[in-house]
DNA sequence: ATACTTGTTATACGATCTTATAATTTCACT
DNA sequence: AGTGAAATTATAAGATCGTATAACAAGTAT
């Protein structure tokens, strides 16, 4: 007698753990602030974008902002471990290593308008929402230690002076996101190559003494 | 006979030109974004701050776009005319001008949580949008060829070598607006006159070649 | 097998949004 | 004064949004 009574049409579907469905629907969320910028932040866009229902959304989650703050975090961690990787990958001298810094960051895996686009929602988040702000205080703060530890590196071993590695550690983090941002609000200002060589620039006035 | 049927309770209202009025919407626009970010961006909230009803933007921008196109237009003459205005002020050497440059750029009337806000607004909708993206090009063009000549006066008047001015100009803006983000993001990370003096330590090291 | 936990669907409600359209008032001009 | 153009209000229609709630089903343990 038929099979076990698959009521009027209700969607088939599998469970999956809390931790993997949070995963799911963080990088749902992610691909639909790419394609739609702050319109694509919509318990509906994303739900459909992940093949579930709202629902599931306020169950995983409470309320979508907390979704929101959960995809900004895992973002961060992907690239902050893309960059540490190509650190690490590299020759072990702190120039290479600054180098392959450099040269990822302007990679086309990084330097992309849909990546821009998600950092530039959740920039706009961040300026208004506490639980977003202390998010972004955390990434901000190990990216930064990050090329403070480069940067040092490199002075030490070449032996010239910094003043202040926090802020010139700062300083080259706005440089690089200032020009990833240029960049990708308008491609033809300049071509990755040229922000690489800035970059390199940039070391080269450390270098010589300029933050000292 | 009573005076002339003022109807049934319409409320009053007084015209004004087509060119005020749209400088109204926009600047209440402005005010709106700088309070809600994102979500400030709405036809009813617009007009309600503008003291107007709704229909009047469509009225004078056809969609909501228009308007903020226009505000964004707004917006960036009036930033670059006080960059502007401040460097016309200064004393008429190379290295005056720039430093009023840089110092307007750190002054609490653009180096403003609210200022960026509206910007990131902006960036998030140049990313998703042809008519946007048109204007930010116009924009950051005129930004960066003003910062070209602040550059190239310098480094003419000391007789140092700049390879590409143009370049330059570019990495230094970036530098600036990297800077600008990092701290509205979180004023907490640098001091508005920590970011200056980096902004002079670039400066000096494209006085000491790293650029040439 | 049966029951239980909970992940998941389904649905509804109220708020807000954009845009379109019609009615009305203001103001400049004769 | 009266007329006409258009700036402005008023209102409605249809989408979409976020969240709450209840019913259902999948998988685990008994």
């Amino acid at each position: 007698m038929a099979r076990k009574v698959v009521a009027k049409g209700r969607a088939r579907f599998h469970r999956e753990t809390p931790e993997d469905r949070r995963r799911q629907l963080g990088e749902a969320a992610l691909r639909c602030i790419v394609k739609h910028g702050n319109a694509g932040v919509s318990v509906r866009q994303i739900a459909a974008e992940a093949g579930v229902t709202q629902g599931l959304i306020t169950h995983h989650f409470g309320e979508i902002n907390e979704l929101v703050a959960y995809a900004f975090d895992i973002m961060s961690e992907g690239l902050l471990q893309s960059l540490l990787k190509a650190v690490a990958d590299a020759e072990p001298t702190p120039q290479k290593r600054l180098d392959a810094f450099i040269n990822v960051s302007f990679s086309p895996m990084l330097f992309d308008r849909g990546v821009l686009g998600v950092w530039v929602v959740f920039w706009g988040l961040v300026l208004h929402s506490p639980r977003m702000s202390a998010s972004q205080q955390g990434e901000y703060s190990n990216y930064v230690g990050a090329i403070e530890g480069l940067l040092g590196d490199l002075a030490a071993d070449e032996g010239f002076g910094i003043a202040d590695i926090r802020l010139s550690a700062i300083a080259f983090t706005a440089l690089l996101d200032g020009l990833w941002l240029a960049w990708c609000l308008n491609p033809a200002s300049f071509k990755p190559e040229e922000g690489m060589q800035l970059c390199r620039n940039w070391v080269e006035g450390l270098r010589r003494g300029a933050y000292a």
